[in-house]
DNA sequence: CCAAAAGTGTTGCCTTTACACCCATGT
DNA sequence: ACATGGGTGTAAAGGCAACACTTTTGG
């Protein structure tokens, strides 16, 4: 697969089409936890000065669902990322040249003012563990909170919408708390967890008592100390179990 | 929009990208439910003799969904048919330069030649209602039993084994009933769909307690001669009812 | 009249929901 | 000590699966 050197940036506006697919890019949708709040990844253009979602484009002769890593892990560090492509969106709107604020001083006829039909994909990453980068064509990122996205670039707000339904409906059959939360977690916040992903209120006792049934969490030693009030107790993933329960196709009934 | 018209053959091989995007293409797994059986709407190449999905192109400026519509209107002569978009195919290997056996004498460098990641949609239509048309590159277009599939052409067959597995997931949301069915149908015919969907056999006293309580049908005073044995009632949907259920984001429990 | 399929009803189980009680902790 | 959040238990409600019985039809 030929790559694209990153400092090309010139080679890469006259001549990318050669390197990656015309008409094709991915955006990734990327959801981390932190204090109590649902947070998606965000990059500022450079010259744009607006917000957009990390994407980019497809190398000729590589796997989409490979471009999405891709891209996940020059934004975030990580890499074995949760990733579930969601939705193509295929709007003849989606083209810089119907826009009036157009990035990179694209010229008429450029490869990257043409229309694209953007995949999309959301990832499930570890707030922590995430150290963001911008792109070369970025000069900032970093997390928003999911109900707090400003106004985007094109149609990258409705891409969140659609991402964030996405993840409420597959909310059933996917770990949510195993990629989001950090290793150790209490209860507690893995209900919180659910309850900013549904956005609504659950019952504090019913929901640990169908947590604890499902039989895929290990009880440590130890609680969670610094919190006014009681300590509440840690957990973790029984890993061996619950990749187990998963396969017997687990539901977590939400 | 620039149309292509139908009989410029030559004229779509060789210049097609100047209408159509390249890199994109649209497939759509067209079900129909006959004879308590599963169907799917097929094509056989005029030159490959090999069965495909029915498919096309997006034109420049054609939203993917409206094209996969135009590609169903085509091959069914229906409208407003039901329609779902369920994934992205974006192998690399989904090129035809990489068979042994191409289409239409294409050449090295054609744009048909190239990779495409094609977007799969799956529609329901009522089976009675249906025209088959083969289009201008396929010489015959017809019901294949969903578990009598041959050997497609590139990676179709697993495009409906997605679209299976897709229509299964949504069988809690979506109106098979009311899209695959006759206008007037019976409680056994409604219970043969979602057994044949779900590969698995229902009871057929509680089917029937559960779908009378979803309170969206209407039972005419007419039941279905013809068949041996107790003539079952005729059930129409009401729309009224169930359209106003499915807003309120009724479930029909699968 | 009989076999097979269709319509209706009942029961019991199990999951979900609602709520009561006690315990621990930082202020 | 006390307000607040955390851990555990129980009882009622509702949904679903299992099954019995009657009715209707063609042969």
């Amino acid at each position: 697969m030929k790559k694209l050197k990153k400092y090309k940036e010139q080679e890469f506006i006259d001549r990318g089409y050669q390197y990656f697919m015309r008409h094709i890019s991915v955006d990734c949708v990327i959801f981390g936890f932190h204090e109590n709040q649902l947070k998606v990844l965000l990059l500022k253009w450079k010259d744009l000065q607006q917000w957009c979602l990390p994407g980019g484009f497809v190398y000729k002769d590589e796997h989409i669902d490979l471009s999405a890593r891709r891209i996940l892990t020059e934004r975030t560090g990580l890499d074995n990322i949760f990733l579930k492509q969601f939705y193509a969106f295929g709007d003849p709107n989606r083209e810089w040249s119907k826009r009036k604020n157009v990035p990179l001083n694209l010229k008429k006829g450029s490869w990257l003012m043409e229309r694209f039909v953007t995949i999309g994909y959301w990832a499930l990453v570890e707030f922590s563990k995430v150290k963001p980068a911008p792109d070369e064509l970025s000069d900032e990122c970093r997390w928003w909170d999911v109900n707090r996205i400003p106004k985007l670039v094109l149609d990258h707000n409705n891409i969140i919408e659609k991402a964030l339904e996405s993840l409420r409906i597959n909310l059933n059959d996917y770990p949510v708390g195993n990629t989001l939360l950090p290793d150790k977690f209490t209860m507690p916040e893995l209900q919180q967890l659910y309850e900013t992903i549904l956005d609504k209120k659950l019952d504090r006792r019913n929901f640990q008592k169908k947590m604890i049934a499902l039989d895929i969490f290990q009880r440590l030693n130890e609680r969670k100390h610094g919190g006014a009030h009681k300590a509440p107790y840690l957990y973790k993933f029984n890993q061996k179990k619950y990749q187990k329960a998963m396969k017997q196709g687990l539901r977590f009934g939400f």
